[in-house]
DNA sequence: CGCAGAATATGATCTAGACATAAGCTCTAT
DNA sequence: ATAGAGCTTATGTCTAGATCATATTCTGCG
């Protein structure tokens, strides 16, 4: 009696894995619940919220609570700055640039983040290594008409990413994880074979509707993304 | 004044991505706020909440709420059946079963699921298919000493996943992104060449304490997984 | 029979107030 | 000086009651 409401969450969870509650049936409403954990409705709402946030169960008004037939598996991941997933291995963290140029945005990423047919954009490839080791190799494209700054900043001894962290607070990004091949190119940057496998993130992001940089980057071989839930 | 959560949350979101409240900063306390927004403490205490949750600040008890120096940013995935992701696409599912043997677990599995010495289990290679052509290979091991019925289930019509998510409804998993080559094998079944890039995720699964099985899937070169936030 | 509008059940959210808990502070006794 | 007791403060959580929003079902009219 009277449950806080991680005790409604857990039991609730419990009831759903010990196959108390099948998925797809149907749980009793709020107000049944309040009552038989003698706590108020607000309680068992925000642990059903939760759970339904988590993905386990469906809430519909009216139609009421149900365990999802299927749970919903997601995953969370952390997108970390590069050095501070480098500095929270106890690595130590060194950036360097490879090259920068100013040009005119090329079409597919025009396409991608929707510019104009001469958008300039500046084009970085820096280089990320963890105790001298190649770690990560960023190739970089932020859209001048959005941030002329850019242009003047000077990313030699900082990479893009810890400049555009603190011009832009927040933004909304899609993000895309593949994988690919070294060519010669990031072979030689990464110190590896020509044809390696490697893992990439791709993200774009955006501001108040504008795009303002689009970043590939690239793991060294054998870089795994791991997380739990 | 009178605010929803939502103005709240959208308003105090506003005011950080303006810089109006700058990283790092102390940011009023919730009496304050529901002062000025006109609302009770808990509807403040919820937009802060879910503000939390996303990474853009950081609240301690007395110490107040401040906006993180650098926002954590985080991606969520769904992981979705393979079955629905296909079918989620428009295109039609296939199911085969390409191999089933049952085998002592060998050393890396032992180690990756903590499992004792002459641990069985049952090793199930499987190919997804959608309009008929390959999209993921899988390969998957059942630890039998927890999942014992699984020695009689017949997977020959329907995946493995299936007949888990059916069998235990949830668990706790690790799960892990990286790139790799397409063997022979590999490339055989997915209808690419050898030593093409593959996008793999590997998930262990436990419940209650014990882990019940381990799956890599492979997706057909050229496969991306993407998301917003 | 079919559709528009009313009734209803259920989740979604809000309120005002209370107590719980953690963390920082000050003051006191050793 | 320092360990610890106790105060203060901001967030965390709970309560009981209420209103709102909406999907579903029911009802009556054409």
């Amino acid at each position: 009696m009277k449950a806080t409401y991680r005790e409604v969450k857990a039991d609730i969870l419990c009831r759903i894995t010990k196959g108390q509650w099948a998925p797809g049936s149907l749980i009793p409403n709020e107000v049944e619940l309040a009552e038989s954990y003698g706590c108020a409705r607000a309680t068992v709402n925000r642990a059903m919220r939760e759970l339904a946030d988590d993905g386990l169960i469906e809430r519909r008004r009216k139609a009421g609570t149900r365990v999802r037939a299927s749970p919903v598996r997601q995953a969370r991941f952390d997108i970390p700055l590069v050095r501070s997933e480098i500095e929270d291995k106890g690595a130590e963290y060194r950036y360097s640039l490879v090259s920068r140029a100013i040009d005119e945005a090329p079409g597919w990423l025009r396409a991608r983040l929707q510019l104009g047919a001469d958008a300039q954009a500046l084009h970085l490839v820096c280089m990320h290594y963890a105790n001298g080791d190649p770690f990560q190799h960023e190739d970089r494209w932020i859209n001048l008409e959005v941030l002329p700054q850019a242009r003047d900043a000077d990313f030699t001894q900082t990479g893009p990413n810890e400049w555009l962290v603190a011009t832009i607070p927040f933004s909304t990004a899609e993000i895309s994880f593949s994988a690919a091949l070294a060519d010669k190119e990031l072979a030689d940057c990464l110190a590896c074979e020509a044809g390696a496998p490697v893992f990439t993130i791709e993200r774009a992001t955006w501001f108040e509707g504008d795009a303002n940089t689009f970043v590939r980057l690239t793991y060294r071989p054998g870089h795994r993304m791991t997380t739990r839930y």
